[in-house]
DNA sequence: CGATAATATGCCTTGACAAGCATATGCTGT
DNA sequence: ACAGCATATGCTTGTCAAGGCATATTATCG
């Protein structure tokens, strides 16, 4: 979760994230479109690779990177354990639902009460 | 964005965010309990404050700091834009329910109602 | 097998930032 | 106003990571 974070925390990896929301693009291609040089884009797509961010289809000489979806369902699912912070429809009466929830991931949901 | 993700980067205050999902906490408190310096517990609230993830709540002479949701919801938005990428139910033919569900606003999408 | 295109890697320099520690500021009760 | 606790800030140091550039690697084609 933390590595997906930093991944995305640098302005450059997080453009990169951007474009490639609309669809796998060539290392060089990457560099066109965000001016970036062709060393540093490959770095930055060393690191989103590393993190799970994107996977490589070799195509000819080129290399295509594109989005891949798990560490994206990670966050969403991060992101979801704060629920009831953030969506106001599980601010009033929504406790139940809470529950069941909590229920349902027995991870480390083990805390102790003092 | 970045900043949030920034901000989410760093380990100790990844810990704190986690800690405090649990309710408002003093700053002798979180680093008693994440076993942080006074110093650095403030820091990195200091940090957290600034890209609006927690607030600061006076109570006597200590401040009790909670979760604030703005950040949290705009990740959230922010990731609702990949959904096509990550949410396996987006991934099929349903790009018409996709729209039908945009157009009944009833799922999390688009209340931003300023 | 050379030539060339596309991409990856290594080294260096520089800037950002977290930890540690000392100290300042602020609040509360007496 | 003073003492004491809670928190904030300033300064220094060490680490790490991004950019720039040169060069290595890999693949394609003649």
């Amino acid at each position: 979760m933390i590595e997906t974070f930093a991944a995305l925390a640098e302005p450059n990896r997080y453009r990169i994230v951007e474009l490639l929301r609309s669809g796998g693009r060539s290392v060089n291609d990457i560099g066109a479109r965000l001016d970036l040089n062709q060393p540093q884009v490959s770095k930055h797509l060393r690191v989103l690779k590393d993190v799970g961010l994107v996977r490589v289809e070799p195509r000819a000489q080129q290399r295509v990177y594109e989005l891949q979806a798990k560490p994206l369902r990670a966050l969403n699912d991060w992101l979801d354990r704060y629920r009831r912070v953030w969506d106001v429809r599980f601010n009033a009466l929504d406790e139940l639902l809470v529950e069941l929830e909590n229920n349902k991931e027995t991870s480390n949901v083990r805390k102790k009460r003092k």
